[in-house]
DNA sequence: ACCTGAACACCGTTCAAGT
DNA sequence: ACCTGAACACCGTTCAAGT
């Protein structure tokens, strides 16, 4: 035992939180590709298969991680103010917190975010729904078709190197594009630039919301 | 040489377009978890290293049969009828062909889609928008918005078990969120039938659809 | 030009065994 | 209860060698 370091803890005991934790910072990091449980188990010095004393398989750990990021947006608590104008925000406040995560917003086209956290936020949403006049019917399929929009969104997003990382494959896009022969794509080689300018975006992502939760309107109006 | 087979060509020539067409049945037979070089190569009757012969990376061939499903969406060819209707046209339709290949429109989030056949509906799409007076930086934002919105709709749907397959995951999804405690999660209950129910879906993708052409619009006529 | 055998450097996961 | 060693059954990909 080393003098001076009488009570050296050694690596903090293992739990899923400190795992989870472990792993977005390896998705950060390392980016989805060079993610394995191995490396996880690495990075948390600890055998790969102690993991599976705390999380069944891969796959539930990368649902615990849609739920960790799910948990992180902030759900208006009261009740007051328009439907619309709320479910405005949590579609903002979603992205943002999607694209902050970007490879965990890949994660999740193909899952079904119903952990604790993701069940919340649903809760929320077709509550918020039901109080405006909802029946249940519009308000699960408005509940899914925001989630669908916002999450789509924003996984796509990312894949173009928009959000905060690799600018460098915006370029690349953009250079791609902008060299296509301009007589066969004219009119792709004329949007090219804006397909991977970065700042417009957030205001199309804006329109598409507001049309959506117009659409949704009309929806409950024709249903009474 | 076995009589009565004289001109037996035993397994056709390998090239890109089998390999392509193998792997789409692979992938729909059984799944994306269970897909691999080495097993499509094994239903090629062929040794695994031979495929990289024609393709770069199991990567650069998912990319080739993104491009390939892209490559079956009807694309409008005459220039007549109003611009939001032919694009919401294009986008049924896309979403019809994605749905009709769940795994291909899991394996879009996260890609670029710009084979030939993605760069052709790019092409048209940007076209679409910019003959009907969007300049060219709203025309790729319009082009991307309505990429970005039926991909991601598509892929998100065919997770919770809607599209053609496995309604068992349906039914599977509806008993975990009908089970909840009523207590807890009230909404998420009384919504828990919708969310997984089959038709009204197209119906709140076209609502969706609709109210993103409408918002383009508005900002099309704010530009000018 | 196209295909294979053999190999490299990995995977996720299980399970008996240790503490 | 929690962690490890060893192993199983795989991966994607490279590359020298065959035809």
């Amino acid at each position: 035992m080393p003098l001076g370091l009488p009570d050296d803890p050694g690596p903090a005991r293992l739990d899923r939180a400190r795992i989870a934790r472990a792993a977005l910072d390896l998705l950060r990091t390392d980016g989805a590709d060079a993610f394995s449980m191995r490396r996880l188990a690495a990075a948390l010095q600890i055998k790969s298969p102690s993991l599976y004393w705390h999380v069944r398989s891969k796959d539930e750990l990368f649902d615990l991680l849609v739920d960790d990021v799910l948990g992180t947006v902030p759900l208006p608590d009261g009740d007051d103010g328009p439907w619309d104008e709320r479910l405005r925000d949590l579609g903002l406040a979603l992205r943002r917190v999607l694209l902050a995560h970007p490879d965990v917003a890949r994660l999740m086209p193909g899952r079904t975010p119903f952990g604790p956290n993701g069940l919340a936020l649903a809760e929320r949403v077709i509550g918020v729904l039901r109080r405006a006049g909802f029946d249940d019917r519009l308000a699960g399929y408005g509940y899914l078709l925001l989630m669908f929009y916002v999450v789509g969104f924003a996984a796509q997003e990312t894949a173009f190197g928009k959000g905060p990382d690799n600018p460098e494959r915006l370029t690349e896009i953009s250079r791609f594009l902008g060299g296509l022969p301009a007589d066969r794509y004219p009119n792709v080689v004329a949007a090219a630039g804006t397909l991977t300018g970065r700042p417009g975006l957030t205001d199309r992502f804006e329109l598409g919301l507001t049309g959506i939760l117009n659409g949704l309107d009309r929806d409950r109006a024709s249903s009474r």
